[in-house]
DNA sequence: AGTGCTGGTCTCTTTTTGAGACTGCCAACA
DNA sequence: TGTTGGCAGTCTCAAAAAGAGACCAGCACT
């Protein structure tokens, strides 16, 4: 599939651009991919992107996540300029987080990455499934 | 950015398709996504789709790779069925790694990630750098 | 006075990752 | 002949990250 060679000169500028500095913290790519790659923050984005939701509403909402790795995720995400944090002092003060403008714009090759597994979860599973029956 | 309203009804269907089952082994989108997000993955898969490579080249390629880490994140995508790995029984015995069909077509989307943190990754910069001055 | 909701923090345990020594085989070199 | 070096890993141990869950203050309702 996609045996169109796109770019290939493209793709070895950006392994360089991935490589360049031999570490993460001298290459501004992998540094932004790993702030995107967390565990978590995927699920988030994907979650925000939707609509806005409070602490509480996330944590309900994915009920597999630990309180203190949502704090952190979140805190992330917002350093990063993906997620937005506003209180508001309501009695109990509630604080809800949406997608910034950079956040949306990540989001959307997120998108296709996350239609890619919905579409190939298959293939995957099966791959998985004669790989360990080789075994 | 991007203000267009992108199925929106299609996101809440692939956010619904990751919170299904309140865990990763019930729910095959998170499960290959957990399987392509891994710290190094990303970076090898991005050098496998230039060319095909032996494991000494990987290691020399990535010089911050652990041999561990390399040796299983190797085994994984493998296992999910996104590289090839084939001995050749020359005098030291060589081992060459290489993407198949699957992991090709999963480089697409991977490839526009990784495209959208070249040329954002100044924003994400700054935000971070802003983010910590109002510390 | 007790219960529950808010958005967290703190501590402890378990899991994951990293650093690097070690293996067996063979070839080239001194 | 002994030594060195490359190949593709494995193994062990220490460090870092993640998970589980107790705990916090403030307010409302009962």
């Amino acid at each position: 599939m996609d045996g169109k060679i796109v770019n290939l000169k493209s793709k070895i500028e950006i392994y360089k651009a991935m490589t360049d500095g031999a570490n993460f913290a001298d290459c501004p790519v992998r540094d932004v991919i790993h702030g995107i790659n967390g565990k978590w923050s995927p699920l988030l984005v994907m979650a925000l992107a939707e609509k806005p939701y409070r602490f509480g509403e996330l944590r309900r909402l994915v009920p597999d996540i630990s309180q203190r790795m949502l704090t952190q995720t979140l805190h992330e995400l917002q350093r990063d300029g993906y997620v937005h944090r506003e209180v508001f002092p309501t009695k109990p003060p509630s604080v809800e987080y949406s997608l910034t403008d950079l956040g949306r714009s990540m989001f959307v090759p997120l998108y296709h990455l996350v239609q890619w597994a919905e579409l190939n979860h298959d293939a995957v599973r099966d791959a998985r499934a004669a790989f360990d029956a080789r075994m």
